[in-house]
DNA sequence: GCAAGGTC
């Protein structure tokens, strides 16, 4: 009979074998997941890691038919739990019937309780157990052996509450995803799925309230007087004291009584230093922050980066809360392993300081340290173990955080001047880097010196010019993904694991895209949003989370029962419910209006032409065997033409065909097709249809030169085949205008090389004028 | 096909 351990995941059950039989373990495997067995006080212990949750909830199958149930029916029906990974559970099964006793090491929190319950109930089936909890909040050696010879209860109540947390998010979801996909397809054709949940749908609240703000923004004009000065041949400036004025007559009667004004009075002087102190450790969430802003990598991506890293043994585990080292964390052993390489400079310079500090954050989370490398590796070892193609700058992103954060402030010589001009007050600053500190390991936030000339207080100085200069405030700029994941994490929207899976959602459905670093919403996630503000506000603002969280915190606390809890909440979500049908008309008209421009978008690019047998349009269809031009009307006009097989195909809606094919179509970028004709280059009509593109007579015969692209190259030749060419540039997209050569009557090349101005130029290569 | 939460 064995003492039977379940944890997370199975980096904590082989962490957690190594410390209690101090390195003495075996590594098994049960149903092909690995076992770690050992003895420890003459017992046989046994533990094994979970993979998260591996049970989960579904609609019983009757209401999986979307059509064939009311959503308002899922408010009123228990969802059942199932079994989610088969393999996990047998193998519980299978150490449960050798056990005397089972002990939950899962992470100490509500889901980790739940995950532990999940193990708990298997285990239950098939042998009456005593069941016991490890809790501990790090898996540092004495952490763990302080947990494990203090068991205690499982906390019910506190994996219930994680209960409840799924049934009404999944109520909420399904019932109001159904409702509103379901009556967006009364009006519109789509396949696709208009989603609605107490994360996703409050994440995209974010980015259109700030839509809004953009919106309704009205500019205001203001004035501001600017001086230039100059002292000893450097020129600096200085702003009017009085800032950014907002009445022109103000700025006017300033600017009146200086604008003559040559000279400055240097009227005060101080220097400060001051310093910019090292970021905090790198918690989850402030790692998918900097990785957008800094290395322009999505939140979701960066997350699945660093995992990657962490399973490749360079960083540590990437879902932490903490933001501060515990007291023994052996920062030295790490700094020894980046003395050689590209971090040399840096480990050598803290590791030379004498002690270590380290700037802590105040968040604990009692889980994982802040993420941090687990050992030096070059570009070239990132690259060929981890294959993602951000890999080499995640890493280095972690290991230059992780340095700074041991290094001295950076240290700056601040100045300030006030400058009197004609009795009105300017202000100068300036700043000098004196020591950078960490921001020398730290490229990724830049501090440009502003520098002054040497000025003592009285000194007269030069005044340049005078500026009084009117601009206008400007619109809020839109969201970047850093500060949605800010907004989401002071809400509580959703967790650090989960924060990115939340705005992918939002994506996928097609309510907001990324454009770099910045996030702007869709037609449709605008038009979601503001029909759900118009109808259950409630939805679009972070109180929904808010709502649900506080019962499930009763649940926790053993103020409120499961059962009470989820009564409630169901209540909650049928009140929303409510409202919501209580609109469905005007909702879902909106919606289809939306829906419907995407589908006469996409349709657009498939309309060919009018059907010359019904009158109905033409369009392209595709299927797995192949393309071709149908009618509209199928099946009561079955008229059909063939297209060729391969090539990107484009309706040249501004060309006819002369032979009277319904349309004309590019091929590729080789040749054109005439709809019910075939390829024009096998049509006697070619050559009027694509007369060559004449530049300018032929300057040894009759003929015209013409321009003649072939697969390789590019030149000019003669209409008369008379040997005479000319070369024109090899690259750039080449035009050719309709405006003349004012010298040879030629007409003018354009080239335009990609990200240069595009120039023009004689095509003549002889032209007297080039 | 629907949510959000774990982790592989």
């Amino acid at each position: 009979m064995s003492i039977v351990v379940f944890t997370e995941k199975n980096k904590a059950a082989s962490q957690i074998a190594s410390i209690l039989s101090g390195g003495h373990f075996n590594r098994a495997s049960v149903e092909s997941i690995p076992v770690y067995d050992f003895k420890m006080n003459g017992k046989e212990w046994r533990i094994m890691g979970l993979a998260g949750h591996i049970m989960g909830y579904d609609f019983p199958e009757q209401f999986n038919n979307w059509r064939e149930c009311d959503p308002a029916v899922l408010l009123d029906t228990p969802p059942v739990k199932n079994v989610t990974k088969k393999p996990y559970a047998a193998a519980i099964s299978l150490l449960a019937s050798g056990a005397e006793e089972v002990v939950l090491a899962c992470d100490f929190d509500r889901e980790g309780e739940n995950i532990g319950f999940e193990a708990k109930e298997i285990a239950e089936r098939v042998a009456s157990l005593p069941v016991k909890r490890a809790r501990f909040s790090s898996l540092s050696s004495s952490e763990i052996k302080k947990a494990f010879s203090n068991l205690v209860e499982p906390d019910y109540n506190m994996a219930m509450s994680a209960e409840a947390r799924q049934i009404l998010d999944l109520k909420m979801g399904a019932a109001f995803t159904r409702f509103m996909t379901l009556s967006i397809r009364e009006r519109a054709r789509t396949k696709g799925v208009i989603s609605i949940g107490p994360c996703q749908t409050p994440t995209c609240g974010f980015v259109y309230e700030r839509e809004k703000l953009i919106k309704n923004f009205k500019p205001k004009d203001f004035w501001k007087i600017e001086a230039l000065f100059n002292s000893k041949g450097a020129d600096f400036t200085g702003v009017h004291r009085a800032g950014n004025i907002h009445e022109k007559e103000k700025a006017d009667e300033i600017f009146a009584r200086i604008k003559d004004c040559k000279v400055g009075l240097v009227d005060k002087k101080s220097v400060k230093e001051a310093r910019t102190n090292p970021p905090y450790p790198l918690n989850t969430t402030e790692f998918l922050k900097r990785a957008s802003k800094f290395l322009g990598v999505s939140p979701e991506e960066a997350l699945e980066t660093a995992e990657q890293l962490y399973l490749s043994g360079f960083t540590s585990y990437p879902r932490t809360e903490t933001n501060k080292y515990a007291d023994d964390f052996d920062f030295k052993s790490k700094l020894i392993g980046f003395s050689s390489g590209i971090y040399q400079k840096y480990a050598l310079i803290i590791l030379s300081s004498g002690d270590i500090n380290c700037r802590n954050g105040t968040k604990d989370g009692h889980d994982h340290p802040p993420i941090h490398p687990i050992k030096a590796a070059s570009k070239d070892d990132i690259e060929k173990s981890v294959r993602m193609p951000n890999a080499w700058k995640v890493y280095d992103l972690v290991v230059r955080h992780f340095l700074a954060n041991l290094m001295e402030p950076a240290l700056f010589e601040k100045t300030r001047l006030e400058i009197l001009v004609g009795g009105e007050i300017f202000d100068v600053t300036g700043s000098i880097l004196t020591n950078p500190g960490w921001l020398d390991v730290y490229p990724f936030e830049t501090k440009n010196d502003k520098l002054l000339p040497l000025i003592e207080e009285k000194d007269e100085v030069d005044v340049k010019e005078l500026k009084n200069t009117k601009s206008e405030t400007t619109p809020p700029k839109r969201l970047t993904e850093a500060e949605l994941l800010t907004l989401m994490d002071k809400h509580g929207i959703g967790t650090k694991a989960t924060a990115p899976s939340h705005i992918e959602t939002n994506k996928k459905r097609g309510y907001f895209e990324t454009k770099g670093k910045t996030i702007s919403i869709l037609d449709t996630g605008f038009t979601l949003m503001d029909t759900l503000d118009a109808t259950v506000p409630i939805l679009v603002q972070p109180e929904i989370r808010a709502r649900i969280e506080s019962l499930i915190q009763d649940v926790e606390d053993g103020n409120k029962s499961l059962d009470a809890a989820l009564s409630e909440g169901t209540m909650l979500i049928k009140q929303m419910y409510s409202q919501l049908t209580s609109s469905k008309d005007a909702i879902a008209a909106r919606m289809a209006g939306t829906i419907v421009d995407e589908q006469v978008a996409t349709d657009k690019k498939n309309f060919v032409g009018t059907c010359p047998e019904c009158g109905r349009m033409l369009h392209m269809i595709k299927t797995e065997k192949g393309r071709f031009v149908g009618c509209t009307g199928y099946p009561e006009c079955k008229n059909t033409y063939p297209l060729p097989k391969a090539g990107a195909l484009t309706v040249l809606r501004s060309q006819q065909c002369e032979k009277g094919g319904v349309a004309v179509m590019k091929v590729g970028n080789k040749y054109n097709w005439a709809v019910g004709i075939g390829p024009c280059f096998t049509c006697d009509m070619e050559k009027k249809c694509f007369p060559p593109e004449i530049v300018g007579p032929c300057p040894v015969c009759d003929g015209s030169m013409f321009l003649i692209v072939t697969k390789d190259s590019r030149f000019l030749g003669c209409t008369n085949r008379c040997g005479h060419t000319q070369s024109v540039p090899k690259s750039g997209r080449l035009t050719i205008l309709d405006r003349l050569c004012e010298h040879c009557g030629w007409h003018i090349l354009r080239v335009k090389e990609q990200k240069q101005d595009a120039m023009e130029f004689c095509a003549n290569r002889k032209c007297p004028g080039r």
